[in-house]
DNA sequence: AATGAATGAGATTTCATTCAT
DNA sequence: CATGAATGAAATCTCATTCAT
């Protein structure tokens, strides 16, 4: 039983050694010039190692965004645990998707550039994960409707894409932006929470 | 004379059929699955001559980025022109951004896909004529707010890139989507306008 | 002891479980497109057991090989046995050489054809197996030629390589012959036997 | 029309020059392990204008059977010119066959050896240069029956795969003797003919 | 003896770019 | 200016084999 559980234990070890690597050499390099020996060599296997885990090098890219997604999931329904009023979930929406980037800028790299230079992502993928995400802010409104908070007249579908695209071109510029302090994250939440809000509430 | 404003013309149309063809190629195979002789076929020149006139295959996507953008530019400020409050203008923006996309589905898919596979694009690039694009609607929000139409908590900075990224994420939606038709742009823009304008504005 | 024995047939078992299975991989995918996983698995073992009863995978086809001829060189024995005249005993020796293609197709296929792939049976082996087995038909010619049935001036060396020449370039026809029906083997045996048998014996 | 003569010419050149190097350089090493590199460095060229002139390196020891096939055939049709006996002609046949194993050695291990290590030849491809090379023998086994020569019950498909085989087999055994003297081609024809001639002649 | 996860060497092929004509 | 044949660098991925358990 121990044996069994140790090995099970070092499977997954690889695996996630692998996907830490990666992270950090995809965020480093960029996807594209990342070599599949530069991972191999972070995650301390050989390269071939990775082709059990991975069908290949955009798999990688795709299963990082799986499992991370679901990470962020995760830690999203527990900051809204709790949080009653749609208006002040969509806050804690906000604040927790910037709060992410900041906790872990290498996965912010690879989450807003890097991801979308696969042309399988972009073009053939389903992102469901990326749905799931967008959908509890779709039902923050869709409940903000219901209790009269929110205008029935907003269409909860472009809403939380438009929101969603708010969120993620700052994220991307931060990003980008070489001296971040120059990019202040919390005004920046503060500002699309406070457009959003206003936008979408009931007078 | 006529010899030397000929050859100029023959220069000119020579490179403005490189970069027909080449949003034509790289909106239909994708950038990076697009061979620079697929581009000189479509162009109907040699592939040499692609050099003559651009640095590199990713210079060729830049430089449709800045030839189009201009063009965008000039519609945009055409179609703002005699339109006086901020509100409206505000409304104009987002209709003419959508209304391109319509207009020219190649290039649509070049900006909203293609141009995002450039590692030069997202990590070096400044898109000077982005930000310019963008600072049309900072100053109308600004005038807004000179007016007194618009709140003065509004942050110009931010608010430009929350508008930019709702529209350009609906716009990546409406590229992506299989079937256009579900994904009523006139729709889109309807709501994001509401939402920005009601949330920007004073009540 | 009983153990032992048990072991020991164990062994067998799975020895001749790896040559069955390898010969059936390697007929039907060919082999250098068989993967020695695939024969491990057609065989109900781990890949690394192959390795216990065999050097590599060529080994494998070099004792497919050894292993086969010894097979078919005691099957010839034993049909030649009883068979006295010369002239009848090469009418036997290429009836069975057709008749064992038939028995046992994918053996035929490894045969024909994937020993053939082999570096290291081509350029480096020394097939004695083989050798053993066209010495029966050489043996067959000097019989026949101390009886005074076959021509003096026939030499057996070239003439058992051309007769096995013959059988074996029918034999691979056979076997790549997509619809075997229309290739008669039993019209192939009489053929090859009336013109050697007419080519070799005296008037 | 001297600029146009003189490119034809440079790219025959050059691809013959790359044809002529991987029969060595195949040869020498081996099918499977000639690296493409070495066959450009012999032809003199960089690695990639080998793709310029053939798919890939499997297609360049098709190229070179084709090729080399159809010299084979206009060389035994000048050596047949004028030889009237079909007895004669069969002798002719295999005399031409063995000359040229000797004439051009390295092809001679392309042929008999590398060429079957091809997956693709084998159990994929139609070699009708061979089919039109035995065919040649065909006729003469028909005209000779026509003339009364050769045996009516004699058939002439199978016949020419069984001598084609001998000659074959003969060939591969003399390419592959260490020794070549020990093998000596001349009297391996002799022998080949006498039997053929004798298996199908009318008595 | 048996397992099967891990290893890592190794070569084909593509295609952006060049430059002699 | 224009051409397009030639270049050559570069990195993925496979899979036979090993060896710790």
């Amino acid at each position: 039983m121990s044996t069994e559980s140790s090995k099970t234990k070092t499977e997954t070890d690889k695996r996630s050694r692998i996907i830490e690597a990666s992270i950090n050499v995809f965020a480093e390099k960029g996807f594209h010039s990342s070599r599949v020996s530069d991972i191999a060599k972070g995650a301390g296997v050989a390269d071939g190692t990775i082709y059990l885990y991975f069908r290949n090098k955009e798999d990688l890219l795709l299963c990082i965004f799986e499992e991370k997604m679901e990470d962020l999931i995760v830690d999203l329904r527990a900051a809204l645990q709790g949080v009653e009023e749609p208006i002040d979930r969509i806050r804690v929406f906000a604040e927790q998707h910037f709060l992410q980037l900041e906790r872990y800028p290498a996965l912010a790299q690879v989450f807003q550039v890097e991801l979308r230079q696969s042309h399988t992502f972009l073009r053939e993928y389903r992102p469901e994960r990326l749905w799931e995400y967008l959908n509890i802010f779709g039902e923050i409104v869709e409940e903000g409707q219901r209790r009269g908070v929110i205008r029935p007249q907003v269409d909860a579908f472009f809403t939380k894409w438009a929101f969603f695209g708010a969120l993620d071109e700052l994220s991307i510029q931060w990003v980008l932006a070489r001296k971040r302090d120059r990019f202040n994250l919390k005004r920046a939440s503060e500002q699309v929470v406070d457009l959003f809000i206003n936008g979408a509430r009931c007078n």
